[in-house]
DNA sequence: CTGGATCCGCCGCGATACTG
DNA sequence: CAGTATCGCGGCGGATCCAG
């Protein structure tokens, strides 16, 4: 893209980070760290093959990112943000905030990854009866499972299936989404085809998170 | 632009402030306030006319922007932020905080907005003796002064001339922010065209708020 | 199979002219 | 002042091909 030409730090900002793209391709490594060119064209459905190669040039001529060699067994080439490529974190986090009540319409041809949803999962959930026994829920949307982990006034979610979790949740994003966030029933979530296995009471767990979110959305 | 078609928050965020200019007309209206279609052009310079219209008309669609007819005499249309569009305060606060050590690269073409000046300087600079007297300076660079007023160790920036400055700077906005914020020496951004009238005291107040930036720049 | 490069068609953008 | 109209170009999308 061409250069803005303005003295103007958040011009400048958008000079190195604004080309379509790019901050995507900086989000897939915020959020998975080092990647290979493969990884990440699975991360970034619809990317022209084109594009991410000169993307990552660009980025790696701006000092965002560096491309390293595995060492054999392996040996292949990985793709990690440098520090200054991980002083961009704030920023997505923002615009991941910002972006959550858009989280409200999903588009039938959207596509989906989980390590997309915990990323807002992250961001939208706090355990509210810190006080009560752990509990573990394993979520089945998207391309793998999620595992929600409360215990000890903290939220962990991890990628990957939950050894023996008190609840299960699958069914469409959207609503296991609206459900975890309290701005859907159980009933309703279940009409929009999610299944809800274990006690209903973890649920209580979470609720009220989205209120905040639900706010927001105008 | 294309939507990504991504199930994610910040892809949902760029589908609607990721577009060519529209965060910088987000950053006009956010330094600003409310803004005229030709206050607008003058702060987005090089921006197509065709284009700024379009992507007003999508921000308003968005809900990130309002427009009004301001009453007579005036009956102008004016065009400001919604509380909506507000909340993008902080993704432009960390995008200006990241390219603050772009700052030091100014092209010769860059275009020059002094309240683009000033918003980079309440980042950055800090009163490093909150226990001395009021000082006022007065910044001489872009298209309009630039008022500096320390006093009870916080730091006021306005836009506009000082009464009667401790200190007046004048001379390219490279080396007038590069003197305030301690990477350059005074003898050292004489040489670069500052020129500098008053107490050079008074730059100690600032010195030093620069070295967090310094150790930015890789 | 990974990590690209190449080509082509198209649409978003840039520049300027024009208008109620 | 607040836009609309037009046209040319370059960035992007989509597909295919290629080297290690």
């Amino acid at each position: 893209m061409r250069s803005y030409a303005e003295y103007c730090a958040i011009a400048k900002s958008l000079d190195v980070v604004g080309d379509r793209w790019t901050l995507l391709i900086v989000r897939e490594l915020a959020l998975r760290g080092a990647c290979r060119y493969t990884d990440l064209r699975n991360g970034l459905p619809g990317i022209a093959s084109n594009l991410l190669a000169e993307r990552l040039r660009d980025l790696e001529g701006a000092g965002v990112v560096v491309r390293e060699e595995a060492p054999p067994p392996v040996a292949t080439t990985l793709f990690r943000l440098t520090p200054r490529g991980e002083e961009l974190r704030p920023v997505l986090d923002d615009l991941m905030r910002w972006g959550l009540p858009l989280m409200a319409d999903q588009a039938p041809d959207d596509a989906i990854r989980s390590h997309w949803l915990a990323a807002a999962l992250e961001l939208m959930l706090t355990d509210l009866q810190p006080d009560e026994s752990p509990v573990t829920v394993e979520l089945r949307t998207g391309d793998q499972p999620i595992a929600i982990e409360l215990g000890d006034g903290a939220i962990e979610i991890k990628l990957g299936p939950v050894e023996s979790p008190d609840a299960i949740l699958a069914g469409p994003p959207r609503s296991v989404l609206g459900l975890l966030v309290g701005m859907l029933e159980l009933a309703d979530a279940e009409a929009q085809g999610v299944s809800f296995e274990g006690d209903p009471a973890v649920l209580r767990r979470f609720y009220g998170a989205g209120t905040r979110i639900s706010r927001t959305v105008a």
